[in-house]
DNA sequence: ACGTCATTGTACCGGTCGGTACAATCTCTC
DNA sequence: GAGAGATTGTACCGACCGGTACAATGACGT
């Protein structure tokens, strides 16, 4: 249960929008503005510091979409296998079988990674790691977990890029279903 | 070999960090003069279209060298394994073992995207394609070969936006490391 | 030495950027 | 309905953007 104001969280995913489909440095203040329905003055009204601000609580929001819709369940779900499932369930649904793009996989590319890096790095690191916890529950040793881990979200990321790239979802739904089946079966050892 | 001054060939390159290294939008004419040590007089004298055909050049000359030294050795050598191979040593040394971003994959992403749509389509698909077609004949089913090659383009693609995310180049050699130990067994059916 | 053409530096353009200032308005409490 | 605080529209700022114009300079064949 996250205590932010309705009208807040819309605002975020309206602005996330337009930070996703143009980048930090083209999410111009009139492009948002545009989006939002809102003026200057209103914008720096609810964001005193200004894009960056705007950019670090779009990053915070999604970051705890995932948290609360992929990464939590990858922890407590007491059936590891359930938890996986569950992940590429909210994967696909949140990247809207590839019509979406990762803004923060985006922003890790552009000339903003260095204004929010710390964020970024906590996303994905978060993501690998509670992946790789749910891996071991399942099975396999460690070190071949946290392999898989990392190997399973850069496909994601990378199948985003591609799909982008080529104006092909299925690219998209391809790699998620071939990775899911990877992780699949525990470890045979 | 390509008819491309020597000079040109090195502006090109040194753009082309430029780019890689802001994105496009964040790459102005006063940090590509900068980095070139040329004037506006100068950019505009070798590029009329300006700042698109600078990138649009800069493309080609990224798309040329992956060509001659990725895509061919894939689609000529007569041991599609040894072309395999070859890929893998040169996308290594050419992304410096994830030191470097690709430059066409944050294009795709970006908002430039639509400007360069066709090139960025061209070279992900012809990566993809000559590399299932080594992989076809290397022994895989063409439907297997071409999502193997889908999902080895994108482990490498996701790879390195990890690596840049978390300032760790390991994850991409890792990533190299797994995906080249997966296309290397023949199809076992 | 000349003429030619490639190359360059510089000044300038209109437009947009992110950000600020501030007065007007709206909303809600007492 | 008075007052207070939240919210908003608008005008404006200096900086920088990509791009253009053009005169000065350079290199080079003759």
């Amino acid at each position: 249960m996250r205590r932010i104001a309705p009208e807040r969280a819309d605002l975020l995913s309206i602005i996330g929008e337009v930070f996703r489909e143009h980048g930090y440095e083209g999410a111009s203040l009139a492009l948002i503005g545009a989006a939002t329905g809102l003026g200057k003055g209103s914008l720096y009204h609810f964001f005193p510091g200004g894009k960056e601000e705007m950019a670090r609580a779009v990053i915070a929001h999604i970051d705890g979409w995932f948290e609360d819709n992929v990464f939590a369940p990858l922890r407590d779900n007491a059936d590891p296998r359930a938890g996986i499932e569950h992940m590429f369930e909210a994967t696909d649904s949140y990247f809207r079988s590839g019509r979406r793009v990762c803004l923060i996989g985006a922003f890790a590319l552009d000339d903003s990674r260095d204004l929010f890096s710390g964020q970024i790095r906590d996303y994905f690191g978060r993501w690998i790691t509670s992946l790789a916890e749910a891996l071991t529950r399942s099975g396999y040793r460690p070190g071949e977990a946290s392999e898989l881990a990392e190997e399973a979200v850069a496909v994601i990321q990378g199948a985003l890029t591609l799909a982008r790239a080529a104006s092909d979802l299925d690219i998209f739904s391809r790699a998620l279903r071939r990775v899911r089946m990877r992780l699949e079966p525990p470890a045979k050892i």
